[in-house]
DNA sequence: AATGAAATGGGATAGCT
DNA sequence: AGCTATCCCATTTCATT
């Protein structure tokens, strides 16, 4: 049931500040990272083998989606008919292989599921909504939120400590 | 208005697979790349280096919100007094401060804002909602839904094409 | 015009103090 | 943790198709 099988690794200020520095810029070299916090690179080094190592970081690469052509971005609340295990595994089995559907939230309140969605255009999304979410017979009721504009997304989360 | 100020760089079938192989490996060398999508480090190099730059992929560090503490993830739905601009823009500024807010989306439909949030429990939340959203007059109603879990989350974004 | 091959320069890591 | 040395990777130049 939790995703955190594991151990939970002690982290301290210099490793903090790895992070951070980090999120700021992940192209930094070993060099200029170790600088930064205040270390040479050898142990540095030791420090990220260390985080990546555990899954406390890990590298990723960003597309822009405007940019390979998915203009629209929409959330849809999606409420299934029973929220039953087994009738819930088969809908996440369901969207999990439906590349449009970025993220999949299990949540609280009025409704099941959040899905983050990623497609070209209107057309596209009525496509989705209309061909494909619409042979999933689990499914209840699906409001949609389409995203006009994003002006914060701190990918990744890090609140101050 | 738009985010898209870069010009619509052109990409090939090559150039697809490159982001393809990207997404899925991240952590992948140049040269297992190049061999990957069928060619030789130096014609990767320059693709790769044609990608980054026009922005179309980005390095990032992802954090494990777990590993650092951040046990509690919530989407809140928020509603303006009034969606004038400077209001939103007041409003953006505000929480672009927030260091727990991770996302921030403005989008259609019943609210007004959706936000990603990441905190450490649910006291935590507690004390951001009640303390620091509460000291922002702008906001008439905010609906929160908490994350129970999240079964798919593809970084990033990129369908069939 | 874009690729492949080779060489060079730089950064990352392992051993030692 | 720092220093040093080695190794590997990335990039640039050049020839080629």
């Amino acid at each position: 049931m939790s995703d955190a099988a594991t151990p939970p690794l002690s982290l301290d200020a210099v490793d903090r500040r790895i992070i951070r520095c980090l999120l700021e810029d992940a192209t930094l070299s070993n060099n200029d990272l170790a600088e930064k916090v205040g270390l040479t690179a050898a142990p540095l080094s030791r420090r990220l083998a260390r985080l990546y190592g555990a899954g406390v970081i890990r590298q990723a690469v960003i597309v822009d989606p405007a940019a390979v052509g998915l203009g629209l971005q929409a959330f849809a609340e999606v409420t299934l008919n029973r929220t039953a295990p087994e009738v819930g595994q088969r809908f996440i089995r369901a969207i999990a292989a439906m590349p449009e559907v970025v993220e999949c939230h299990t949540v609280t309140g009025d409704f099941d599921f959040l899905l983050k969605i990623s497609v070209k255009d209107i057309a596209d999304y009525k496509r989705l909504i209309w061909n494909e979410f619409d042979r999933l017979p689990e499914i209840k009721a699906l409001r949609s939120t389409i995203v006009f504009d994003t002006p914060k997304h701190s990918l990744g989360t890090l609140p101050d400590w």
